[in-house]
DNA sequence: AAACCGGGGTT
DNA sequence: AACCCAGGTTT
């Protein structure tokens, strides 16, 4: 029996039920893969459900404001996701009529939707055989037919796709897409993959030649940086306080954050205050360090250093909030826990 | 081709 | 603390 045979009777017993595995409908198949791009089924699920439950149709996202899209997607991370699949939410019923793309070509030009998320909708909803190549079919193929070219390089990228094209099943492409990532996640997984009971060791090169653990090849290194972020959390009259809107390019772009002092070393209490006192004409001020340690938030490729510092004042000029509204507006992760453990 | 973009998890 | 996971866009 071929490849594509044995993963898809593998999946047609062991295939996980999944909630938008109930559905054709490439809105809701588009709204899982955009929230699936670089994220566990876990973490994502919960995201899913929430949008298509506030978004039930394509005309109910792209009625939406950016900043209660961008406000559901809190927490998920990657926020270009949300700016993009609101943009091309406006743009399937402002151009297209409210109807979704329906080849690889066209989806591909929706922003946010790569080589991966075109062809997964493109099979999934409308059986073009276009094969998928995520992280999971990086790894079973690598494996499987024991391929050392780093799934990171322009060649190891066309490698792949052309050998999981050659692959896929044409007759029943969403079914083969889905069995081999399915595959991928539970079976022939990063960690402690199950190859004592797998469908393929007899055959997989990997395995029988003790290269398991080595495969895929990824040549990589990503270097972190390090930055101090001092947030300035005021206190107006003990219900107000100052947001701003983070509307530069970068991390947390269109995300909400107290007032920020950034700065590449660590700054002292003095230097605080005074920054404090010229940037928002303040001639006296009380200041305290809310967090007697640093709060170090990883991101992939920079670790924040971060302090919040709590300003008491009744003269502030500044626009501020009510500090009751303040889970009105999206914020970063980092934001969200102080908020929560400061308890205002 | 390399850098950027979040957050969660395991060892 | 050091490692791992996972697509698309921008430079």
């Amino acid at each position: 029996m071929n490849f594509s045979k044995k993963l898809i009777n593998w999946y047609s017993v062991n295939k996980r039920d999944l909630p938008w595995r109930k559905t054709q409908n490439p809105y809701f198949i588009w709204l899982s893969e955009i929230i699936l791009q670089q994220t566990q089924v876990k973490q994502g699920w919960p995201y899913y459900s929430k949008f298509t439950a506030n978004y039930p149709t394509v005309f109910d996202l792209a009625a939406a404001k950016e900043e209660d899209v961008l406000n559901l997607w809190q927490g998920l991370g990657y926020y270009s996701r949300a700016r993009n699949l609101h943009a091309s939410a406006k743009y399937i019923v402002n151009e297209l009529d409210g109807i979704f793309p329906n080849t690889y070509k066209e989806i591909k030009k929706l922003k946010g939707v790569g080589d991966y998320t075109a062809s997964a909708i493109a099979s999934i909803c409308f059986n073009e055989p276009t094969a998928v190549v995520d992280g999971n079919v990086y790894r079973v193929l690598s494996r499987v037919f024991g391929i050392e070219t780093p799934i990171n390089s322009t060649l190891g990228i066309k490698e792949f796709k052309t050998l999981a094209q050659k692959l896929v099943d044409v007759k029943q492409p969403a079914t083969f897409n889905q069995a081999i990532m399915d595959f991928g996640s539970q079976v022939c997984k990063p960690k402690q993959p199950l190859c004592e009971t797998c469908i393929f060791n007899s055959t997989c090169l990997a395995f029988n030649l003790n290269k398991v653990s080595a495969l895929p090849v990824k040549l990589n290194k990503t270097k972190i940086t390090e930055k101090y972020f001092n947030f300035i959390v005021f206190l107006v009259d003990g219900d107000l306080t100052l947001i701003e809107k983070r509307t530069k390019k970068g991390i947390w772009q269109n995300l909400y954050q107290f007032p920020l002092i950034e700065s590449k070393k660590e700054l002292t209490l003095m230097e605080i205050t005074k920054r404090v006192k010229v940037q928002f004409e303040l001639s006296q001020l009380e200041i305290r360090l809310f967090n007697k340690d640093v709060i170090t938030h990883k991101l992939s490729h920079q670790h924040l250093k971060t302090k919040f510092w709590v300003v008491s004042t009744s003269n502030l000029t500044a626009n501020t909030t009510k500090i009751k509204d303040l889970n009105n507006y999206p914020v970063p992760v980092l934001i969200q826990n102080f908020i929560n453990d400061f308890n205002f």
